[in-house]
DNA sequence: GTATTATGTTGCTTCTAATTAACATCGCTT
DNA sequence: AAGCGATGTTAATTAGAAGCAACATAATAC
């Protein structure tokens, strides 16, 4: 993602363990099916060097890569549970809260009942 | 991610589907807590227009992009469940039948015990 | 109804993710 | 211990991601 941007060049602590770790993670799932980088590669449709980076967790790469690997080793499917709304408890508290629109938001509203 | 990369500009459906459904997630998220786009674009550190692309779920969009715009909303968290290896058994009764070493494969490989 | 804010869209620029190629090194396998 | 395959590293190239500006549209607040 050209251009320095913050989050990528120096995530916060948080998600640069979480790429860390989903890296590692797709590693040992390859090694466990035994296939090299270069096979993996093969079946998403890019170079063995980009699989390598995912392992890495490195950030700047496009998310599609990263799905991609985990969809080539029939991981995808525990993306479904990840930002499920129905298990946003604050998000769901928030809603109720105020009106359920759009944002706007700004400085003072004066529904602070 | 520069230079045509086949599984960012077709990607699979499921990999679609699941970018898509993630974008939606995100915003719905985003609008509960009433933040402007560009609101959270600023937390994270990224032009607003960013914020649309994951809202979209743009597949050449960065990976740390994603994992930000999660960890701003406080919904990084569920990340930690994706490909762990405890969960994988298909990986793991492979991991039992081979020696559970590195990659290698190759044609015909004589262990076939 | 009017002002204000949020989001979408277009065009342009800048910087880099991903590719390829060549070589080094480390691990298996025999 | 020799050979082969997998992975790491470097360098050069190129197409595109992300930034910014300006304007249009949509939705909310007053």
């Amino acid at each position: 993602m050209p251009r320095p941007t913050k989050i990528a060049a120096s995530p916060p602590a948080g998600v640069e363990e979480a790429l860390e770790r989903l890296g590692r993670r797709i590693r040992t799932a390859r090694l466990r099916r035994r296939l090299p980088q270069a096979e993996l590669a093969a079946r998403m449709g890019v170079s063995r060097f980009v699989v390598a980076d995912v392992e890495r967790g490195k950030p700047t790469t496009g998310i599609a890569v990263y799905l991609g690997a985990l969809w080539a080793l029939g991981l995808l499917g525990q993306m479904r549970e990840v930002a499920d709304p129905d298990r946003d408890e604050e998000g769901k508290a928030l809603e109720r809260a105020h009106s359920p629109r759009r944002a706007h938001r700004r400085g003072a509203l004066s529904d602070d009942f």
